[in-house]
DNA sequence: CGGACACTTCGGCGACGGCCGAACCGTGCC
DNA sequence: GGCACGGTTCGGCCGTCGCCGAAGTGTCCG
């Protein structure tokens, strides 16, 4: 490697630049908040970050030209979500490499039980997280639906799973259909992918769980637990 | 969301540290660099980023520090290389969704020559890349021994090729198995992980194929091309 | 032992970037 | 129309950080 840099690598600038989008504190906080797949408007932002709806401007409009977030304008609001699943990934992987001991934190009464509600079931951007998820994950691979110890992808009868639900799979986007997504209170891999968020669309759309909130986590309800009992052998004990 | 971060919270935190870290344009030309998964001196780093070796030095300092880089000092010299195959993950994926305008350049014939010696065969990390690793990822998938479209897992013949060849596979290690890693020249998928680790191992052991100069390049053998003909189905045209 | 060499530490410099408050703009609502 | 409100723009402040060169430490070699 003789060649010295006379005019710097692209690749280097471009890499050192979308890291610098998540290089701040206060973005970060933001992008981590919208891990919940849904639109937040500035303002609510900027007082989750903790600073003036001014710094806040001016952070949403770096990730927004950075492609990390999209942003819909409704009257005098401006909603921002993550751009996309990919950009959803790239946080969820960066989460995962940090050290675990940052993650955990039950600060008030009322914080723990919130916390604890989100470890039993979320949503991850798209996708069904917390134990719920991991309790889904492992049914899936228990039962010949997903292959998980040679790599992670659904199998032929999983293929057959969707299909008899009357799940469509959206089977030649240029998103990969099973994806592991490794959670950060669990430390395990679930499903995530076109597969996992057309599952976790399914189980709000007839009800198998509820969102609890405003925010990400979810719960199980009655016929959700008779219907995740009978269809995948789940215990009850893994939904309470 | 009511709750005012009136403590910051240190998920973001560590996010924002984390990212900072390859938010820095000579910072991440190394990690760039050390992803053909060797170790490097100080001193080549330096060249190579164009910075005075005093400048590189504080880098390598907060790389190590940060856990992506991992050291081993033998008498004056500072060897780095990626810490392990989650921070050369990490590095690629970043890389993966910056424009892609950023990558082609050949700026001399030299470098041009490189360029598409690199673009026929290299190494990304500890598995193979460029056309060669697309070229075996497609035998692969063709024959049955790997499933791509439902995710991306070894299938049974799959464990089985590998068995036969007697390239031992760590099947309980943390590290999956199969893995796509996605290639920034031919922005297709390609096998990495466990398997395409000990692929790109055995190729390199039996002389399938040879690393070219210093860099990432590698050139198939001419009993390479035999074996991955023989095996693989792989056409000699994919090869040269 | 002395000199070349690889690397590190330190001090100082300059640029960049995050932060705020104040002023401004447009929307929605009385 | 007038006011409240969400968001943005601007200017100024300050801390952080990357950079270098000079001086220092330890290693290898003649």
């Amino acid at each position: 490697m003789l060649e010295r840099m006379t005019t710097k690598d692209p690749r280097a600038a471009g890499l050192a630049r979308l890291a610098g989008l998540l290089a701040d504190e206060t973005r970060a906080a933001c992008l981590l908040a919208l891990l919940d797949g849904r639109a937040w408007t500035a303002g609510e932002l900027a007082r989750h970050a903790g600073v003036a709806p001014s710094t806040l401007s001016g952070h949403l409009g770096k990730l927004v030209a950075g492609g990390l977030l999209a942003e819909e304008r409704q009257g005098r609001h401006r909603y921002v979500r993550l751009a996309d699943a990919r950009a959803a990934q790239l946080v969820e992987e960066l989460t995962a490499r940090i050290a675990p001991e940052a993650h955990p934190r039950p600060r008030t009464l009322r914080q723990a039980g919130a916390d604890s509600a989100a470890a039993r079931g979320r949503t991850c951007y798209d996708h069904l997280a917390g134990r719920l998820g991991i309790a889904v994950t492992d049914a899936f691979t228990a039962r010949g639906l997903l292959l998980r110890d040679t790599g992670f992808a659904l199998t032929a009868a999983g293929l057959r799973w969707f299909d008899a639900l009357g799940i469509g799979l959206d089977r030649h986007g240029r998103r990969p259909l099973a994806r592991a997504c490794l959670d950060w209170t669990e430390r395990r891999p679930h499903l995530a992918g076109a597969a996992g968020a057309a599952l976790c669309r399914h189980a709000l759309d007839v009800r198998w769980c509820v969102r609890i909130g405003s925010g990400r986590a979810v719960r199980v309800t009655e016929e959700g637990g008779r219907a995740l009992s009978g269809l995948l052998g789940i215990g009850e004990s893994a939904l309470r």
